[in-house]
DNA sequence: ATGGCATCTAACAGATGA
């Protein structure tokens, strides 16, 4: 089974790139960022005829998360509340969640918040966002045999995943504090990083810039993750980085990373 | 230290992203 994860920025502005990507590669669930539609504007029919049924959590302008499945998923939830309960549906108001279940595994889709800058209000939003994830998890864990959670985590969990580590501390998505909420909130659970079960070397990214020519100087970050529970992960088979639709026309900055199990 | 690029909008400049 394999399963991806690609930030697209703009469903409708990269549909060509997604249905392109997905005739070459099939693979049997994809798990979509940055959507930036409401659900009743989602370009459904051309996908829907590769194959793949859609679930979809978006809203105007912003985030937004999407599956798609060849696969028919149940129990298809969006947001934290379903799972943590109505003390947490203010942070749903942002659509950056969407889960599904596929036989006895459970696919946990994020958008995790960008936060801007170091210190600055949606900077505590992201690290309030993490420790709700982490509740949100736990639970999760508690109610099946396996969870994957997968999407763009906006954080790079080590100084191998970022092309130029010095003096990264206060940049947003290497500081301190995000790799720790990283750390307690999906970490500590027990879930391990699928691409480093198999690469332990830096310089593979997932995110390049769009200024300053940072894709062809390979000057990115990898911030796209999938993590997988302590009982899944000794069945993953691979876990690599497509960087082939970042090279096309008009890309998305993020490029999709596919695990197979 | 700044800006660089892309996407969105009751758009045409400003917010947001990372």
């Amino acid at each position: 089974m394999k399963i991806a994860t690609w930030n697209v920025n703009s469903i409708r502005t990269r549909l060509d790139h997604v249905l392109q990507w997905l005739d070459a590669n099939p693979v049997d669930v994809l798990c979509l960022q940055e959507t930036k539609v409401i659900d009743a504007d989602f370009p459904r029919s051309a996908i829907e005829a590769l194959g793949y049924q859609i679930y979809t959590s978006g809203q105007k302008s912003y985030n937004g998360v999407a599956l798609l499945s060849r696969i028919t998923l149940e129990t298809v939830n969006a947001g934290f509340a379903p799972v943590v309960g109505e003390s947490v549906v203010a942070f749903d108001a942002q659509k950056r969640v969407i889960s599904g279940i596929c036989q006895d595994l459970c696919i946990v889709n994020l958008y995790v918040p960008n936060g801007s800058e170091v210190g600055s209000e949606k900077y505590q939003y992201k690290l309030e966002w993490l420790a709700i994830l982490q509740n949100y998890l736990k639970t999760l864990l508690s109610q099946h045999p396996h969870v994957l959670v997968c999407g763009d985590f906006n954080i790079a969990p080590d100084d191998r995943d970022i092309h130029n580590p010095a003096g990264r501390e206060m940049h947003i998505m290497a500081s301190a504090a995000e790799r720790q909420a990283l750390q307690q909130s999906i970490l500590n659970l027990g879930f391990v990083d699928a691409f480093r079960q198999f690469n332990s070397e830096g310089g593979q990214f997932t995110w390049w810039d769009y200024r300053a020519a940072a894709f062809p100087r390979n000057m990115g970050w990898r911030i796209d993750h999938h993590y997988l529970s302590p009982n899944l992960s000794p069945q993953a088979k691979s876990c690599v980085i497509d960087k082939t639709p970042r090279t096309w026309d008009k890309p998305s900055d993020h490029t999709p990373v596919i695990v197979e199990l």
